[in-house]
DNA sequence: TTGACAAACGAACAAGTGTTCGTTATAATA
DNA sequence: TATTATAACGAACACTTGTTCGTTTGTCAA
């Protein structure tokens, strides 16, 4: 029951559309969006979004067409008032690689963003999500499949908890930053690890960890 | 510069439909619902309201239409659909102790709450945020400072992470739930501890971990 | 009264727009 | 091989929908 391709490009389509217009496009917009030279064709895959509810329709109706919270989670409307944070789901990260970007998913939808509120993470423009893969960031009490919220950023405040790059050791580690003179030293959250020292030279300092969210069903 | 009856009634119907179906009406429906015979009415007074700064208008467009957070009363409209959960801050969790409840709090939306996406955790009734004191949790990756969002229940599935509360030990946990016979293994987050089995009878389900969150900023 | 203007009316028009339908192509199945 | 289901195509159709325009009404100032 998966989506075929054009199913995900019309998805990704209307919710851009949305976003921009706040109203959804019409069959032909979409069509031409996609690539879908017969309208009756985007009816068709309109017709199977809808019965994997992913979209709700209003039959007959122009633009009568809206997204569901479904299968997708992410639903785009703009809730006025509230102030929701949205966080790119950007990629992986675990401590014996680079942070790895996501490829093409299977359903990149389930995989497009984060929605947060304000009073959670403050609202800016470099934020992105990092879902974490494996057991080896138990040090940073983070777990396999908990989300890591990010702020992008080169530098860091004494006492910030860093997303950061070992060169010589190749490892990617989440720890709290406390520069000592030419060494910096990398401060475990869990108690019972010790810090590391590093050579400045030998950290690069990819963002700031905001948030970590750890969701259980 | 006011708005006449009219446009104001006009503006009801356009958020009530939105708020109802997720793509704006067209003339001709908000004519019928106002009140008014003629179309080009319509179009007259949607283009008074857009000149006031209500709404925006795509011109030739059908529903082509939507409202900003322009001069008032607009933008505080009820947060449509409602996304966000509101999750009562109820008290303190450690493990050396029963749960503390903050202090008297008859109205859950008078005191203080976290306010979370429903993307995030579902919405529910009874659901309450705990915060961690100390780094008694470990065991279970959540140190202090966290806060745990759990849903009361008295029972448990196997595999849900409980809180739980372990009679004989006079001790607050939260665990992985695997039942087995007459006893229950409790099963720390954490894989370098040793899981821990418990006579069922010691053991008080309080309620099933849906979430954790942790703020660093 | 006259003139200007905002507001409203309703019919007619021209695009816009969803649906239907006959057809073709492909892959899986019997 | 024949059959069925899925997916796609494009033309035609009919309803939807925003716009235009000539007209009327009421108010206010000259």
């Amino acid at each position: 029951m998966n989506l075929s391709d054009r199913q995900v490009r019309m998805l990704a389509f209307i919710r851009a559309y949305l976003e921009e217009h706040n109203y959804p496009p019409t069959i032909r917009e979409i069509g031409k969006a996609v690539g879908i030279p017969s309208t009756s064709v985007v009816k068709y895959n309109l017709e199977r979004l809808q019965e994997k509810g992913y979209i709700e329709r209003s039959e007959e109706v122009s633009r009568g067409l809206r997204l569901t919270d479904g299968p997708s989670l992410v639903s785009s409307l703009r809730t006025a008032g509230a102030r929701l944070v949205s966080v790119r789901k950007l990629g992986i990260i675990s401590a014996g690689a680079p942070i790895a970007a996501f490829g093409q998913q299977e359903d990149p939808f389930a995989g497009d963003a984060l929605l947060l509120t304000e009073e959670l993470v403050p609202d800016s423009p470099d934020l992105y999500a990092l879902q974490v893969k494996g057991d080896s960031m138990i040090d940073a009490l983070v777990f396999d499949g908990d989300w890591v919220i990010i702020k992008h950023q080169e530098t860091a405040q004494r006492g910030d908890m860093i997303v950061a790059w070992i060169k010589d050791r190749e490892e990617t580690t989440l720890k709290y930053y406390y520069p000592e003179g030419a060494t910096v030293r990398l401060q475990p959250a869990n108690p019972a690890y010790q810090p590391i020292p590093v050579p400045a030279e030998q950290l690069q300092i990819q963002g700031k960890v905001l948030a970590v969210v750890r969701q259980l069903v």
